[in-house]
DNA sequence: TTTGATTTCAGACCGAGTCTAGTTATTGTG
DNA sequence: CACAATAACTAGACTCGGTCTGAAATCAAA
């Protein structure tokens, strides 16, 4: 069924992909132009924009694709959304830096983070997951509360990811980037869930 | 002292102002071309850009220039940073619709939010804010703690920008989104500090 | 008025992204 | 197998935001 043009499109489309990620990570996203990326592919500029709609989707591919809303909504009956969320970055906290390959993801990382043009649009894509996980809360928290709850639960899913960046983009080891992670993916839950008011005295340090 | 030139510049950079202003409104920021601006406004498109560094910054003038960190820094003793913010967002909100006029506010708040290229160059400018709320917020809390609860103060504010405007580009009269603003606002910022489990139950509508 | 510094300018240039018109595959059908 | 119909690809021109260059205009100080 899959035919022989269904085929060649893959193998195009993942062509490009492997050469523009291979260029971005030698020479960061800024210093490479969409126009090298095309010819050293060998396809017409046109042919990439027919696969990927701007050059920031070829370094994002497959950032954020969390579906936020969609844990909230596929929650246990009786779970809190905040509950199922935890449990949810929780478990990806702990599986993540074992399943994946340690360098290939802070050099994924760094060209974003180093970018500010592509640290931008990954933060549009995570304005689409705000705007439906608020959508998921409005039910239960009615709009106005389920906007805020939304939009600080997204912020604070960035800052995470930022913290746990900025520590595998230095030296730690990235068992200690991990362990980090989940104590401060506990800790963010718990500000969400507890305010801000419990942290007033002072925590210098972690 | 404020010799010739400086005054000729300055009004330079007014009627660039003037002229985008007018062209965003009527057709909206991204429907304007840059050559058009410069023409209508009688410089060379270099001139202009010897003013503004981008476009975006045409249409952004005076957005984003709260302190968040100041106020912070600058709140009276014994207060919690989120006292201070409260303090400083209930004034303006109360403020805010008094003084301005409400139609220029709402053309400016349409072209901004009208315009994705617009919203994200914003909120990049949120972003400047909220890494220096950060560094204002270290010191009590330390590192990882600031940094989430900037994040999420910032998300708020940012929620409750796009609330008010919503409701003001509306049919809603503008006395009645100011009431709106200033009754989210303190829900906003009750969120912050006590945390979404205090808002557990069914509270639909508002 | 001459000199030196600023400002402005037109226009060439770059990179991202779109569009057009024509070419080259791949496909389903007789 | 031949033959449309269709899908994919291509080169190149084009638009728009933004930079750069080198020259011309303007202003300040002497």
């Amino acid at each position: 069924m899959t035919g022989l043009r269904e085929r060649r499109k893959e193998q195009t489309r993942q062509r490009i992909i492997a050469v523009a990620t291979r260029l971005f990570t030698e020479r960061g996203f800024d210093a490479v132009t969409v126009n090298e990326i095309a010819e050293a592919a060998e396809v017409a500029k046109a042919t990439l924009f027919a696969y990927f709609p701007s050059k920031e989707s070829l370094a994002l591919q497959g950032v954020g694709e969390d579906d936020l809303a969609g844990v909230v909504l596929r929650r246990a009956p009786g779970q809190s959304p905040l509950q199922a969320l935890r449990a949810h970055f929780r478990a990806l906290a702990d599986g993540q830096l074992a399943t994946l390959d340690r360098d290939e993801l802070v050099a994924r990382m760094r060209v974003i983070f180093d970018s500010p043009a592509l640290s931008g649009a990954a933060n549009a894509l995570l304005y689409q997951q705000r705007r439906a996980l608020a959508e998921a809360l409005t039910e239960e928290y009615g709009e106005p509360v389920a906007a805020l709850m939304a939009a600080q639960i997204a912020a604070t899913l960035l800052t995470l990811q930022e913290s746990f960046f900025h520590h595998l983009a230095g030296d730690a080891a990235p068992e200690e980037a991990a362990r980090v992670l989940a104590g401060e993916t506990e800790l963010a839950f718990d500000l969400l869930e507890n305010g801000h008011q419990h942290r007033l005295h002072h925590r210098k340090g972690q």
